[in-house]
DNA sequence: TCCACACTTGACATATTTGACAAGTGAATG
DNA sequence: CATTCACTTGTCAAATATGTCAAGTGTGGA
């Protein structure tokens, strides 16, 4: 029952990652950019949208633009999903 | 100096996930089969020893099977690698 | 020695992520 | 309007994760 499921979990984990963006005051270009590496705009909008699976390095490499642990990044409440 | 090579990343993630395997007192035959869905013990393997970058679906899965948290699961130091 | 168990490693097919580019949407602004 | 900005969406090629099978290594027990 707390199982979740593969999008719901993509999704999720997108709107996380899109709310520390957010709140950082990034855009995704600006993302983009401080992502170690090449990282393209489409596949921040990908992610946050929770249509594409990522990686564990490439969770790494956000976690690190966006300053927090990978920890912290999927620190996903597992509850309810509901209101 | 913080930033942690893709190499490294998957070895220290591979060990945590053997660790905490082993802690259950788990083989990785045992962790396959408990693991939602299909599962090869050659995953395990090439998880556990760094070898495969695995993704986020990949992850929720062992930690469900684990019975931590991705949180938990991923809670790296990101520390000294040396000595 | 022989066998079982746990794990590693190689090869292969299939699916999918990633990276690159182009185009499209919508909002805000001049 | 036209332009710019932020973001979405489509396609494509290349790399690689996953799933499956087979074989190899090392350990321990009968």
């Amino acid at each position: 029952m707390s199982s979740v499921e593969e999008s719901d979990l993509l999704k999720i984990t997108g709107k996380r990652i899109q709310q520390i963006r957010i709140s950082k005051g990034y855009s995704q270009v600006d993302l983009a950019g401080k992502i170690l590496g090449v990282f393209d705009t489409t596949n921040v909008s990908r992610i946050e949208s929770g249509r594409t699976n990522p990686t564990l390095n490439t969770l790494h490499r956000i976690a690190e633009a966006l300053e927090v642990s990978l920890s912290e990044l999927l620190n996903i409440e597992e509850c309810e999903t509901d209101v």
